[in-house]
DNA sequence: CTCAGTGCAAACGATTTGCAGGGCC
DNA sequence: GGCCCTGCAAATCGTTTGCACTGAG
């Protein structure tokens, strides 16, 4: 694990611990739970010190960085390409792996002088838990 | 204009003038530019005021709110559903009229208990000013 | 040893909000 | 004349950063 890193980054414990929470779930956290995750392994940690390692691994393409609407940017260890999800009620990000639409860039590539990179796809709903009281 | 206003929503000078420049250009402006935007008209608005109203008029769909990555979100006078690009550049944010994906949805909706409500694509790429010099 | 990384706290930038006054309906 | 809305400034919230110290290599 974190073979990936450079040779003048250094694995210290807060870096490890912090990329092994994250890859533990599948809820895509924020910056604060994060900290919050991994301040039970580690308490001393600083909230700036998970800034600047999520920061880092996201650079290093270790994990991704989800910009989504809202407040707070969300931290994703899995760097498959994949969809999202957001349930309109609860917040809740999930991901959606169905195989991507490779038409998308064509398409806008004709649309419009760009030389595209990249696409995204974030779908909003209402997940099983907020359908039924609705 | 603004006839899709509430009864007890007050048409201010403020908020027309606001609405009016939105919907002047196709740049996708983020708030404080709006608020340089309103301030050439009504040079004593306040920058709260500017927030207040976008996000009303959000609220009311006359406007949109793109949360894009990056600091600031950005509002477009344009409510008809369409794509955007992102220059990884010089960060432009521009419209993407290309048909809507509807099997998307539905590819979505089969691979997760999700009801979808919507979804929207945003491309990342690089704009024509930005790609003779790169 | 050296220098990247850390904890802590202060700084920052975008957005929100409390309040007293103002003007639309 | 009521009350929605405004200007202003202070408050809030997420995130970043400066600094002196620590520990990985």
């Amino acid at each position: 694990m974190l073979n990936e890193l450079d040779n003048n980054m250094r694995l210290t414990s807060q870096r490890q611990v912090i990329l092994e929470e994250l890859r533990k779930v599948k809820s895509h956290p924020t910056a604060t739970e994060v900290y919050d995750m991994v301040r039970k392994r580690l308490p001393r940690i600083g909230l700036g010190t998970v800034y600047r390692n999520l920061e880092l691994l996201t650079e290093k393409n270790i994990i991704k960085k989800l910009e989504f609407g809202g407040e707070q940017k969300r931290f994703d260890g899995d760097t498959s390409s994949h969809y999202h999800i957001r349930c309109v009620e609860c917040n809740r990000v999930e991901d959606i792996f169905i195989k991507r639409h490779k038409e998308l860039d064509k398409n806008a590539a004709s649309s419009c002088g760009y030389k595209i990179l990249d696409h995204h796809v974030q779908f909003s709903g209402i997940c099983s838990h907020c359908l039924p009281d609705a």
